[in-house]
DNA sequence: GTGAAAGCGCTAACAA
DNA sequence: TTGTTAGCGCTTTCAC
């Protein structure tokens, strides 16, 4: 098979018929001011001789690409993947192509991909951080070049950011107020990385939960992790069980963290959630797989994905300014067996 | 903040200098005919003014956009998010961008892909097809373009087509080879979609192991699975669990399916891995969450998505026809309770 | 070492 | 309803 046959053009169309390229051009783009004839010529044409319109050269032109930018920090766990999912569902019936980037939780990774999207002259920019980004110069860049930016679950705490995220306060305040009403005095949280949106509010929300039931808020018992691993959790929590007291509940940042401490509480002889209740916060499906079943909070990543899409769209029609609107998401705290007290492993 | 200011391109740069328009040009890509002095002046202009090559312009130019089509059926699970990852790991130090799509395992979907990735005038296609791919038709288009196009995982039985795989056959006949050995004599197999060779092969190695072995192959052993979630192994195994003689193990194509497998087994009071042994394929990570921990069998995406890049670039220098090469990668069986007989679930 | 000029394939005024 | 024309921003000969 022969390599790089130069592919037809509206050119050849165009010689092969008679008809000037503007024709072919508003023929192929279904442009109501051309006979239904000739667009039916143009169209068949096209079909027999195989032809792909080049986008590069209408984007050129045209100056929109109808192509969206999408950067994730990862697509391990089920979350991202879901919101991608979303974001793709709705872009797509809106006319755009979606380009995922993973950053990796790189901020090097990500201002790259930042930089390869504005080359590539996409029309707009979805992103959820990497936790390693703590300076904001490549987003303040793309918003500079007037290409609209979007977050989506972590985002900066920057004036006039467009985003959305889940409620994580709110989920973090009532899983905590559930282990409370399970009768737990001393919970742990295990937190995830510094300076990330998410982490605070989930911290905020345990930390607050605890103050409101009148129990004490101890230092001594929330541990940073260092990402959404396993590894981490099971980390933190031999930490806390070498601690003179252990605690009688550990509330997870993440659902992979806290499946790790779980795995620790057991391999300690002690019993879940009898002696320690265990949560975590994603509601990833192998919550479900797990025994017992882990109790977590769903973040409705699609729904989050479709949102993230509609608050592009809306910054597309506006040629002012950022207006720095939210879509804030309901969290939903899913009970299960690792926090349900008086009820057995199931 | 104001919208859509015309961005600087090359002109600006050459007028603020005044310098040629190609001298800017050549500068930018490192030429080796600029003077150092030139080059600086160049770049410190560039940073300057912010400008951002339009890569647009330059592929459209240039005929090679520098960009990589991937599609892939999913990316639930860790197995295909691991193949993308080596795919950009080595694409990108190779100078290319990668575009990730999901087919959803729709072959409509994997077809507005594929034309879209043509029309973006990318440089190569790498696929996995979806599950609902019977015909090739799309992919004989990129070949036609004389687009590089590269298989993995899922490929087609088409003459000359490049790939990488996992030799499918062997894991299955391996993994069924052991639980032969562990005593089993009534092994059923939880089989993948139809039409796909990795089910093909699975099923195939699931089979000789038996005959190999000595043990009769019996269809009425062998259940179908829609696609690799979990509802379907728990669907499949209450359909053997209903036949007068329950099977003594499981193996599902997918470790999805083998889960929601052993969940049923689990359901009906029969013990794992005494009464049912299970295991899966892919060595998810949650095979080692759950208990028992879940016998499995690695595929190597990581390294999988390397080797597509690799026949890629192999593709991308040969200008004269397609060789059909492929890489079969050898995949590793991983033990774990599900099927180790004379253990607890630990 | 630098410049002039010709496009890549398409869109979008403006004409006819 | 169709044609003419001027670019979009860049690369790439071919000159000098």
């Amino acid at each position: 098979m022969a390599k790089a046959p130069k592919r037809t053009s509206i050119i050849d169309l165009a010689e092969q018929l008679g008809l000037s390229i503007s024709t072919i051009s508003r023929a192929l783009n279904n442009a109501s001011d051309v006979s239904e004839a000739t667009k039916a010529q143009v169209r068949e044409l096209a079909e027999q001789l195989n032809y792909q319109p080049n986008s590069l050269a209408a984007s050129l032109r045209s100056g929109r690409s109808h192509m969206l930018g999408v950067i994730v920090p990862h697509i391990n766990g089920a979350f991202f993947p879901a919101v991608v999912h979303g974001i793709e569902r709705l872009a797509s019936t809106a006319g755009f192509n979606v380009m995922i980037c993973q950053s990796s939780e790189e901020v090097g990774r990500e201002q790259q991909h930042i930089t390869a999207l504005l080359k590539a002259r996409v029309d707009g920019v979805l992103v959820s951080m990497s936790s390693t980004t703590h300076d904001f110069a490549h987003f303040e860049q793309v918003r500079r070049k007037g290409v609209p930016l979007v977050f989506f679950d972590r985002m900066p705490e920057l004036p006039a950011v467009c985003g959305v995220v889940v409620d994580d306060y709110r989920g973090a305040y009532e899983l905590t107020s559930h282990l409370i009403g399970q009768g737990c005095q001393r919970i742990a949280h295990l937190a995830g990385p510094p300076h990330l949106n998410i982490t605070f509010h989930r911290h905020r929300g345990y930390r607050e939960a605890l103050l409101a039931h009148g129990l004490p808020y101890d230092e001594r018992l929330v541990v940073p992790l260092p990402n959404s691993r396993l590894e981490g959790g099971a980390a933190a929590m031999r930490q806390l069980l070498a601690q003179s007291r252990h605690p009688d509940a550990v509330f997870a940042a993440y659902d992979f963290a806290a499946i790790g401490a779980l795995q620790v509480v057991e391999e300690h002889g002690l019993q879940v959630p009898q002696q320690v209740a265990v949560a975590g916060f994603s509601n990833e499906p192998f919550t479900t797989m797990v025994r017992p079943q882990l109790t977590s909070v769903n973040q409705h990543g699609e729904l989050m994905g479709e949102a993230a899409v509609q608050l592009f769209l809306q910054l597309l029609k506006r040629t002012d300014t950022f207006t720095g609107q939210r879509i804030v998401l309901k969290p939903k705290v899913m009970i299960r067996e690792s926090s349900r007290r008086g009820q057995g492993r199931g």
